[in-house]
DNA sequence: GCGTATTGGTGCACTACCGAACATACAGGC
DNA sequence: GCCTGTATGTTCGGTAGTGCACCAATACGC
């Protein structure tokens, strides 16, 4: 049984007024997200929302020809599923759990009954959506303007914003796929970063040794999404 | 005085249920829109949203170092400063007047007022954001994927469905700066489109000869968003 | 402890696009 | 009809990223 402390690990969650909280409670389902579990498909029905705690899930977007391109990450600060109650209850993307760890979910006809209780919780929910919508449209910024090398030092920013602790677990070619690019291209990338003492990678596991040298590194896209979620959430993520 | 059809030519407004089209009318604004006027700055707040007519307007990402993308287009079908319901009140990017033309305007506390009252109109509204953000995403996917000149055909077709005629008023170099590549690399394109008898152009004046061939050319981010707007909206976009 | 699958490293030819410089051509004011 | 500014055309060297082929090293199952 979950305890109060892992519900208030989803960021979300954690600033839900007393009453509403309580009132969800008891429908919050602990999941498991292990690594590669497809949340939703794109284009079909979400059944459920989803309130990763130590999981992260990535948005991607699948072409016809199999190629992939990432479009935004959740992580403990958000919620997987917006199209439920933005009305259109499915999206041309796909989600899918990037690192493995676990969740809450919600059955979707619920979510809609709070959320057309118009009250906080919209609210919320539509503040969230609006630092989602920055985060993807920096992701459009970025593909046209940045570097691989560049683009690369973003991602493994995000992705420690919503780990614990400095590692994560993820080959050069998962990210390959989630960037949309080669999987040399990020080798490449991470053997310069590893050379400057950045990270430290082998085998599937990077140990970001030098946070401040990624962020210089990087472009100005991790600033401009990261400053909008501290303006328009409750709590900062965590860092 | 702007007659009924005027306010029709939008199909939010035209979308609206009697009561609330009725409460929003004597505050509906009808405006100018020239080439070039910026509705909204970055990161700065929008003081009213607007609905186009006959405009179209561009939602462009600025950088630091003034080189600017298109993030998303909106003309007839939509409305301008969402973020001002969502709940930010401002985004990191910039509103720019793409094809000279007219719209509505209404005041930002009006539409929060409306908005808040939680009928069918935040619904309305949702639903459009919703295909705004499908938009968004496939921007950023087409960014990263597909070719000069298969963006350029999906932009040309774009600002097409938003346009009475089939004539569009722009500059190679303008063209450029939205998409975010160099003015020779839209140039060789529509000598290109040009050349295959798809479009017929002169110094800022471009005709459309061929949509069929255009699409044809165009990648599948075109459609994809298509298809969701008509998903997602009332009425079919004007075409 | 051995073999096999996974992960990462490297080289190479190729392409799309960039940045800059410069040439042409048409439009509109006078 | 000339002049000037704006719009478009062309070239050239440089670079970042691709697709492919192959190798090297490590982890893991047996």
């Amino acid at each position: 049984m979950a305890g109060l402390r892992d519900f208030k690990q989803n960021q979300l969650l954690a600033a839900l007024p007393h009453a509403e909280f309580q009132r969800w409670l008891p429908q919050l389902e602990l999941i498991e997200l292990p690594l590669g579990l497809v949340l939703y498909e794109s284009s079909s029905e979400e059944k459920y929302v989803y309130f990763p705690t130590t999981a992260i899930v990535s948005l991607l977007y699948v072409m016809e020809n199999g190629d992939s391109a990432e479009i935004a990450v959740v992580g403990n600060e958000g919620i997987v599923g917006i199209s439920l109650f933005m009305g259109g209850n499915s999206t041309p993307s796909r989600a899918v759990v990037q690192s493995a760890g676990q969740g809450f979910r919600l059955k979707a006809q619920t979510m809609k009954d709070e959320f057309d209780r118009a009250g906080p919780v919209l609210h919320l929910l539509l503040r969230y959506t609006q630092a989602l919508i920055t985060q993807m449209v920096q992701t459009a910024v970025c593909n046209r303007h940045h570097s691989l090398d560049q683009q690369l030092c973003r991602w493994l920013l995000m992705s420690m914003d919503r780990l614990q602790g400095n590692e994560i677990t993820m080959t050069q070619e998962l990210i390959a796929n989630m960037l949309g690019v080669r999987r040399e291209g990020v080798t490449e990338g991470a053997r310069k970063l590893q050379k400057a003492g950045l990270i430290r990678y082998a085998r599937g596991r990077i140990s970001v040794l030098d946070r401040v040298g990624l962020e210089k590194r990087s472009c100005e896209c991790y600033a401009v999404v990261r400053n909008e979620y501290f303006r328009l959430l409750p709590r900062e993520m965590a860092a």
